[in-house]
RNA sequence: GCGAUCGUAGCUCAGUUGGUUAGAGCGCUGGUUUGUGGUACCAGAGGUCGGGGGUUCAAGACCCCUCGAUCGCCCCA
């Protein structure tokens, strides 16, 4: 009989478990509660979507469209892509349900998008990133709006330190255009000193050597034309006007004059949160001004801000995943209806109490023990029986009460062992905040 | 798409210049001891050594192919 191969995951899939789920929705949390904080309305999106919708958003970048969507033919012969990114659905709902009623909208996503890429440390073929726009806002307000919130997340999460915010314009589309001819033909005279990967970039994408990784490429980068000198007094005042903003708000910035985009939508600012211990990847959060793309889609010329960050890399650089919740088992030590039917009780109050709980009552005594401890519940409850009958309930605290949750624990069987047993709350108070054995009359 | 490193039990790994029947810890199962403080004891189950092919008297080890993982390059919406 041929033995059955179990499936593997998809490449570049994951399954998250444990610590790496907590980690993953305490990130998904805080984005949930601080964009409530800005006002930013929440958004369910579909995942696929007519490949049209991401090949004409993204325009000329073919290598990205071609090589690196997850793109397939349904039964009826269209074409549909995996999302790849949140912004061009985004768009194509804001056009498609008429939300120019709305505007200027702010909008915020999270969930699953995919891009058929070699997995590497922080990348993955489907992967999570949460997302904030705002749409039919052309002032450098909504730009600040944009990074203030999203300095607060990171800050709110623990993880501003190290991290960077860099800033950098790309103007308006004169200035751009200016720029970009000044540095293909800067780079033309340099070509003898470029790397053999900025000679394709000259052709297909000549910005991207401004960012080069490669030794032989900075100096010609770092001498290379500079933004600012084809600045329009628009563009020049627009990006006066976010920094201004920001420092105004208290958010740390530094210019990067390398950093530049892909894609030809983008105008004006352009920014990156970065961080030193992701190795390669080591953007964690970005985005800018897209005012061109929602011409793409065939809607009006509409200006457009907005960010995304990936959610696994913002919990591989989480410290802790926050307050923890205090546990409890109860242990019940033999075998025992009666004593089974109290900790089914004490069970219910607690966790009505909210703090979490759980009885065990398989295996020898041992075993129990062995595994309320290997649970790591904060409190271990033991229930057994005396010889004269009573039972006997034990307290044991396996944590210091850093956080000040012991009451939870007291309030939950105060009453309880008060009506039942003829506890007092006082004897009860002790034992439930330091531990130790009570004796509990029928 | 390219490069480097790696793949042995459920997990983390050892396995010498190729040489008897492939090991450990943890976990799991059963039991013993003990009224429980992260350290008891005994026993047991569990492995096509990622997969395929080759070299050899002999391959977990060497060679080729393939799949996968990790890290980097390209790309990065």
């Amino acid at each position: 009989m041929a033995k059955i191969q179990t499936p593997q995951p998809v490449r570049g899939t994951q399954d998250m478990f444990g610590e790496t789920e907590e980690r993953f929705a305490h990130v998904v949390a805080t984005f949930e509660r601080v964009r409530r904080l800005y006002g930013f309305k929440g958004l369910q999106l579909p995942v696929i979507e007519p490949t049209a919708v991401f090949s004409r958003s993204l325009g000329e970048a073919t290598d990205v469209v071609s090589k690196e969507m997850y793109s397939f033919e349904d039964r009826g012969g269209d074409s549909i892509t995996l999302r790849p990114e949140f912004t061009a659905g985004i768009a194509r709902a804001y056009l498609t349900n008429g939300w120019q009623q709305y505007a200027p909208m702010k909008l915020s996503v999270h969930g699953p998008l995919f891009r058929y890429e070699r997995p590497q440390k922080g990348r993955y073929r489907q992967f999570h990133q949460i997302d904030a726009e705002i749409i039919g806002a052309a002032e450098p307000a909504a730009d600040v709006e944009l990074l203030v919130m999203a300095d607060q997340l990171l800050k709110e999460l623990g993880i501003d330190d190290g991290v960077t915010l860099q800033l950098n314009t790309l103007g308006d589309t004169q200035s751009r255009d200016a720029w970009r001819a000044a540095l293909v033909s800067y780079f033309n005279d340099h070509r003898d000193v470029l790397s053999e990967d900025s000679l394709a970039r000259l052709e297909k994408n000549p910005l991207r050597i401004l960012d080069s990784k490669d030794p032989d490429d900075r100096g010609v980068a770092y001498a290379a034309p500079k933004i600012d000198d084809f600045l329009s007094a628009e563009a020049s005042d627009f990006f006066a006007a976010v920094t201004a903003g920001l420092d105004a708000a208290g958010v740390a910035w530094t210019r990067n004059a390398a950093l530049v985009r892909g894609l030809d939508y983008y105008r004006h600012t352009a920014f990156e949160f970065v961080t030193d211990r992701l190795g390669a990847q080591g953007t964690v959060l970005g985005g800018g001004r897209y005012d061109g793309l929602i011409e793409n889609l065939g809607g009006l010329a509409t200006p457009a801000v907005g960010w995304a960050a990936g959610i696994e890399r913002l919990a591989m650089l989480l410290n802790g995943v926050g307050k923890p919740l205090r546990t409890a088992s109860i242990v019940v030590e033999i075998d025992s209806d009666k004593l089974f039917s109290v900790a089914k009780q004490m069970e219910k109050r607690i966790r009505k109490e909210g703090m979490p709980c759980g009885i065990i009552s398989e295996g020898n005594p041992k075993k129990r023990f062995d595994r309320a401890k290997k649970l790591g519940t904060d409190y271990i409850l033991t229930l057994n029986e005396n010889a004269d009958g009573s039972f006997a309930f034990g307290v044991k605290r396996n944590v210091l009460d850093r956080y000040k949750t012991t009451g939870r624990l007291n309030v939950a069987l105060k009453f309880y062992l008060r009506d039942v047993f003829g506890v007092s709350p006082t004897d009860w108070r002790v034992v439930s905040h330091g531990g130790g054995t009570l004796k509990l009359d029928k």
